[in-house]
DNA sequence: CAAATAGTGTCTCTAAGACAATATCAC
DNA sequence: GTGATATTGTCTTAGAGACACTATTTG
């Protein structure tokens, strides 16, 4: 019998047929839009990253960003590469969402995605300097249902993309969905921004993505107010200062500034 | 410029290097030991699948069923035929828990698999006919840390495999693993297999695939048993029953021949 | 001082955990 | 009857939600 050097030796995956393996990232930010009141508190909007597709296929339309598996790399660096390039910012998280795989997914062949969602925090010194390519903009999400449909929208100034989706399955504490109508977006990414966000406020849940879109040290406001916009909810100031108590410890410093009671900050307890 | 159509004519994928794609699967399900007292309910335990390599590389260890994703199938569909064609019984759920992609994870070549886990139920008309080829074993589980190591068994009468593994990142739910001895396990599938365990016991926690080890109609015990093997915790079966009250139905029929009270039959409640 | 956010105290209600007590069958 | 599981009731405690109240800054 052949030894197993012979047999590695001799073995030819290329034999058999391969598809080519994609990562897309839902790359998540929270947008912060100041008030003219000075008082205020500026609101913050969920946003995601789109590219505006200049090739065939699905040309002019809106995608995800991502891109090949290359050989000698895991699917989690590729799609850390990916994020790193769009945004020039080193993400806080990465979570995989599932690998997307349906047939005739891509009008360009046998191509499979890993999809992850991502996120970035704004980090006061390093200004978004997200938007290099013209192409590249931030979408804020708002995603809600309708009856039995789910409507997606993404908004960016007078861009508005509208899709339409259905829930398929609701199992292990993620949704995934059907898509009724893509919209402006490409390929079935509607359906992948569904799932990430379904997946994104599972998370959001326990407390843990939360921090990952604030700086080192922050107020239990703004934490809140993350809180609120990713799930689109609100909760009482006091229950929640209760819930994440364990989760933060006190700094000695206080934010300044604001047209109101200076708000001591926290970080994340380890 | 080019229209779509002819882009996608010239199009050619297999000019870049593509990966071969698997979908492995950890199939659990509840094994039932009777005990020699014909009053006491027969003990569950845990246990997984796996399947004897036959040829190299891993030559005589034991490694997880899977396959090669086809054309025109999507991962889902191929990690079901792998489990309907070892098993021969249609798995009651299927949750993917990542890809697997490190370079060097297989010694073949450049392949990344898809991992899933997928439960069976106990169904009492269908005896298992799981084992069809002898290479196919059911083995035992436990999962548990020793400090900060993670100690994974696997038994199968005298078959006893133990692997160790640390923890390597624990997000969103989940717990990622590192290996530090596979024992008798092939390829990487020590990890798959903390991972898998993870995965179905953070799951379990909310009553969502218990349901899934059991047959149609069931008592509240057995289903509290599923639920304390999946999770290696003993409850209370009055607070139990209290937590599951909403998610069952009662049905009119009751347990017979049972040296003991007669227990009502249950259904889940869609 | 007015407007806004920061922060604390406490009441109620629900759910979880612990435990006691009763019910019912097969041998 | 005995020994096992089946099933119900209730006490206590922890946590979530609602709400009232006080504190502190900037223009």
């Amino acid at each position: 019998m052949q030894n197993e050097k012979d047999f590695l030796d001799n073995y030819r995956l290329e034999d058999y047929p391969r598809p080519s393996v994609t990562a897309d990232i839902v790359v998540f930010k929270i947008r912060s839009q100041k008030t003219e009141n000075f008082r205020k508190d500026p609101k913050g909007y969920l946003s995601l990253l789109l590219i505006k597709r200049g090739g065939h296929p699905y040309l002019g339309h809106w995608a995800l960003p991502g891109g090949f598996l290359s050989q000698g790399e895991s699917i989690e660096e590729c799609a850390l590469r990916e994020v790193r390039e769009e945004t020039s910012v080193e993400p806080a998280s990465l979570m995989s969402i599932g690998l997307f795989s349906e047939p005739g997914r891509d009008p360009r062949g046998w191509i499979i995605s890993n999809a992850f969602v991502s996120v970035i925090g704004t980090d006061k010194e390093n200004q978004q300097s997200g938007d290099d390519a013209a192409d590249a903009q931030w979408f804020d999400v708002s995603f809600d249902s309708d009856g039995d449909k789910y409507i997606l929208e993404l908004c960016r100034g007078d861009i508005k993309i509208r899709a339409v989706l259905e829930e398929k399955q609701s199992r292990f504490g993620t949704t995934s969905y059907r898509i009724t109508d893509s919209g402006e977006l490409a390929f079935d990414h509607a359906r992948i921004i569904a799932q990430a966000l379904s997946a994104l406020r599972n998370s959001a849940k326990d407390f843990d993505v939360i921090f990952d879109f604030l700086p080192e040290r922050f107020t239990l406001t703004e934490l809140q107010n993350v809180q609120e916009t990713v799930m689109n909810i609100s909760v009482l100031p006091a229950n929640f200062r209760r819930k994440v108590a364990n989760l933060v410890e006190e700094t000695d410093d206080y934010t300044e500034g604001a047209g109101h009671r200076p708000a001591k900050l926290f970080k994340r307890r380890k």
